[in-house]
RNA sequence: GGGGCUGUAGCUCAGCUGGAUAGAGCGACGGUUUCCUAAACCGUAGGUCGUGGGUUCGAGUCCCGCCAGCCCCGCCA
């Protein structure tokens, strides 16, 4: 209803003019648009829409809100094309405007809606004034260790990205998906040396050690770097030697990252995720220059021999400003110049760079301070051109549901692999003794897609309708469960649909004919309707929880409708209208669940 | 010591630029099945929005102090 609501605010404030002339002097003043402050209706009883604007108007025009809620009613009363939309706008408590939409026009939505694949959610270039450029959008996310295992920390940036990433294509702009992998650092150096002694095949080919020997060797070589100095003088030197392009090192080096891509591609085609690889190792030729350019804009101190920014406005223990190492005195570079260097060439036009418009870092709250700090220097450096956009877009920790920080029985940081399983092994326990109870017989095949797509799309759909920012209890339990705010209660909402289009033989759904009579149908198409506007907002904010609560209000208005009136079985005019209702709602849902990454079933 | 995030019903959480009597879900209690998947639906109970001030017509929302929890803070990422 973007569109409806557009029209609205714009007769509202032209009836705001006319009733008070004076307000676009003083909107001059103050430098405050005229702003009818036109919103959802708080409680359905207050109709659709309310407008706010008369008590934060009283002020300025010194007369009592009700009163101006009164001229301006006056005025929309005397504008046909206002009431062709709307029906009599009422004032209520102390200068509130209600509104209620006429059905006719909620009807005409509905009837467009079905005729349109994009259900109404226009495409940026349509409601932007600035056209679509080619720019793109980054988003980084993901974002795992070579050596290591994909775990449970990784999963949230992973779905969070994903789901921004697809919300973002949808709305019509370019995206580029980046995983800004571990792929550099001093431990390649403690693992090349460890590996050396211990399997020094699997330097040279290809396949001899699976991933969870190599994270062995990892913890292995981790404890001997902060315990043996002679390995860590190995270490060292290897890094040196993969840093100036040793072919035996880097060939060691290319095998590692080999044998964890094969891993984290499991992981990402089990989740349906893209992504491009583009690690840390891919900016090492422009880390120098880096260095050289923050050094003659004069952002660059030497202190304790290593090269560093002092940030404004941040200070650090002793109220000093805070440095930012972006050399250390042993002339490595560290992560802060990476992700310096990624800046760069994200912003910088091609060739020599991506050219985006905007970029977004999907990471951990953890690391609010490191963005904040390097996006400060990124700035100072001039790196970021006018009207591009860098931003952070920090998530709370995955808690256990002792609410610390989620851990195996035993201590270890749980694997993605592992917590997969687990989500599918449950779903397809709680799916057999569904059909046990009910006497259903159903093939290997069915069960095992079933309970993998419901496993699957809990743990996604558990993490998404959680505001992003706090941190997050993990249940299998919760997110499994048949009622409530979970996927398995979406996607059964979507499996009664399909339910009644198979049995509705050939639905023909004449659209001139759409007549609606019962509550239950208008709070449906209500709830439809508000689909463009929930996605809209979600692609400003970036808070895909938005969007699962709305998909949650239209599951459980459906099923209201479902349960308290007859589809099938109603006397044929109503029947294809409530069919018309059915479809819209389940292209509804399939969007929704689409925009959060999570497939759909025909049948559960 | 400095900084960030969080604090809303027994539990898990929503609450969009300040707006009408603070909302869900779970759990608890009670009800609904000759009918399209009851993995559903209907109803009841449950809150000094951490705390103390301030701003104003109006504060869960904005500002300041305090308390509690988690996280980060120079050569790891």
């Amino acid at each position: 209803m973007l569109n409806l609501t557009q029209t609205l605010k714009k007769h509202l404030e032209d009836a705001l003019e006319q009733a008070f002339p004076e307000i676009v002097a003083i909107a001059k003043v103050t430098g405050f648009p005229v702003d009818p402050q036109l919103v959802s209706a708080s409680k359905p009883e207050f109709g659709d829409l309310q407008v706010n604007g008369a008590l934060s108007l009283a002020k300025t025009l010194k007369k009592p809100p009700r009163l101006i809620a009164c001229e301006i009613v006056k005025q929309l009363k005397q504008n046909q094309d206002f009431l062709s939309l709307c029906k009599s706008p009422e004032i209520a408590g102390p200068g509130f405007i209600n509104l209620t939409i006429q059905p006719q026009c909620l009807v005409e939505e509905i009837r467009q809606r079905l005729k349109d694949e994009r259900l109404g959610v226009p495409l940026f270039k349509n409601c932007a004034k600035n056209q679509p450029s080619a720019e793109p959008i980054i988003i980084d996310f993901s974002s795992p260790n070579i050596a290591k295992e994909m775990h449970v920390g990784h999963l949230r940036s992973t779905i969070i990205g994903d789901s921004i990433a697809r919300i973002l294509e949808f709305r019509g702009h370019s995206v580029l998906r980046l995983n800004h992998i571990g792929d550099w650092g001093t431990q390649f150096g403690m693992l090349i040396t460890q590996l050396k002694e211990e399997a020094p095949q699997a330097l040279k080919q290809a396949n001899v050690v699976n991933i969870g020997d190599l994270v062995t060797f990892y913890r292995k070589s981790k404890k001997r770097f902060d315990e043996d100095e002679e390995f860590q003088m190995a270490s060292r030197q290897e890094v040196v030697k993969l840093q100036n392009g040793d072919p035996i090192a880097k060939q060691a080096w290319e095998l590692l990252c080999e044998q964890s891509r094969k891993e984290f591609q499991k992981i990402y085609e089990r989740l349906d995720i893209k992504l491009t690889e583009r690690g840390e190792s891919f900016y090492n030729p422009y880390l120098e220059k880096v260095i050289v350019d923050l050094d003659s804009s004069g952002l660059l101190v030497v202190d304790d021999g290593a090269k560093c920014i002092f940030l404004e406005d941040i200070k650090g223990k002793n109220g000093q400003p805070l440095p930012v190492i972006v050399q250390k005195s042993d002339g490595g570079f560290n992560y802060a110049t990476t992700d310096l260097a990624a800046i760069r060439y994200r912003f910088n036009k091609p060739p020599n760079g991506d050219g985006a418009c905007r970029v977004i870092y999907v990471t951990d709250a953890g690391q609010a301070n490191h963005f904040a700090a390097v996006f400060q220097i990124a700035k100072r450096a001039n790196w970021i051109p006018t009207g591009a956009q860098i931003e952070h877009v920090p998530f709370g920790l995955v808690q256990g549901e002792d609410g610390k920080k989620l851990k195996t029985r035993s201590g270890e940081t749980v694997r993605l692999r592992d917590l997969l399983d687990e989500a599918v092994i449950k779903a397809k326990a709680n799916l057999r003794s569904r059909l046990q109870e009910e006497n259903r017989k159903e093939d290997e095949v069915f069960i095992d897609h079933v309970a993998t797509t419901i496993g699957i799309a809990a743990v996604k759909y558990a993490d998404l309708s959680q505001n992003r920012v706090s941190n997050y209890q993990f249940s299998f339990e919760k997110m499994l469960a048949l009622q409530g705010n979970t996927a398995p209660y979406l996607l059964y909402a979507l499996v009664r649909i399909a339910g009644i289009i198979r049995k509705g033989g050939d639905i023909n759904i004449e659209l001139n004919e759409l007549q609606f009579t019962e509550s239950q149908e208008w709070n449906l198409i209500r709830e439809l309707l508000k689909l463009d506007e929930v996605i809209v907002e979600v692609e400003e904010e970036l808070l895909p929880n938005r969007l699962c609560s709305y998909l949650f209000e239209v599951s459980q208005v459906f099923n209201r409708f479902y349960e308290q009136l007859p589809i099938l079985k109603a006397e044929s005019q109503y029947k294809n209208c409530r069919l018309a209702l059915c479809l819209l709602t389940a292209e509804t849902l399939k969007l929704g669940m689409n925009l959060l990454g999570i497939p759909t079933l025909e049948r559960m």
